[in-house]
DNA sequence: AGCGTATTTGCAACTTAATCTCAATTTCAG
DNA sequence: CTGAAATTGAGATTAAGTTGCAAATACGCT
């Protein structure tokens, strides 16, 4: 489970579970999909253990460090993450159009990639798609 | 050659051809690599002729529109950008020890790109893939 | 359970990239 | 050349995210 996953990674690095810490995780895994920072704030502040806007920054970041959470993208207006944890590896398409975020996964995408690292001598670690262009709804809508 | 395909994007538009704006395309086409928008406002008040901060991310913007330059990620501190005009079209590694950044082409992979595009019915137009991990010096300085 | 201390919190001030405002200047079609 | 429309530069502004610091809190220790 997430928070025990997160306890653990405080615990190693010395540092305290907060209620405000705990509140953070929770939103953002009661969050389905993706989420940006300032959203997740305005959650916060709504629910009933609150947090303060610096407090959720800083606990983003700790999440992302301890791998529960991941910045998938910079989009023009901030960050966009995504909880990782009981969510499996996989790529986005992006409609320029409409916004809609599709997600994809491919097998034969990610062996692709490894024989590529291992050409170039790369470890490779981890590693963003991001496919631009028009969604179907956004295709059919276009005269 | 770049300063003409960038001139009929302008007139297309109806939009004027400014000194500073091709001082910003020359600045940008002597770059060999990426760059960042400061560097290349600073790199612009050293030339002959200067432009103001205001208008080289103003030209930087149409740029990228006209698809002379392409933004090809967003680090923690601001954009970097890339001429794409005589650049063909590639990939990043990018080590997350030195921050090297290696180019790298693959055929099979845009197939792949291709084919789940269809899978998906999404008309893509760009994809950015960028990989992280280790480079090979960064691999053995490791002990 | 209570103590002591290192960590954390919240607030507001700050930082940094990038955009906007607007008066003055420049481009360019006619 | 002329004048309308676009562009420029300087500085103000915006917005995301970070930071400093005094007060509050978590938690190992006894």
């Amino acid at each position: 489970m997430e928070s025990k996953i997160f306890r653990d990674f405080l615990i190693q690095r010395g540092l305290k579970l907060t209620k405000e810490r705990m509140a953070v995780l929770n939103q953002i895994f009661s969050i389905h999909g993706h989420f940006e920072p300032e959203h997740l704030y305005l959650n916060i502040r709504n629910s009933e253990i609150k947090a303060s806007r610096a407090s959720v920054y800083r606990t983003l970041n700790l999440l992302v460090e301890s791998g529960l959470v991941e910045r998938i993208s910079r989009s023009d207006k901030g960050n966009v993450y995504e909880h990782t944890y009981g969510h499996s590896h996989h790529d986005h398409m992006i409609c320029t159009t409409c916004g809609v975020v599709i997600e994809f996964f491919s097998e034969s995408l990610e062996e692709l990639q490894k024989m590529i690292c291992t050409e170039y001598h790369f470890a490779g670690t981890t590693h963003t798609l991001e496919i631009r262009g028009k969604c179907r709804t956004c295709q059919k809508r276009k005269k």
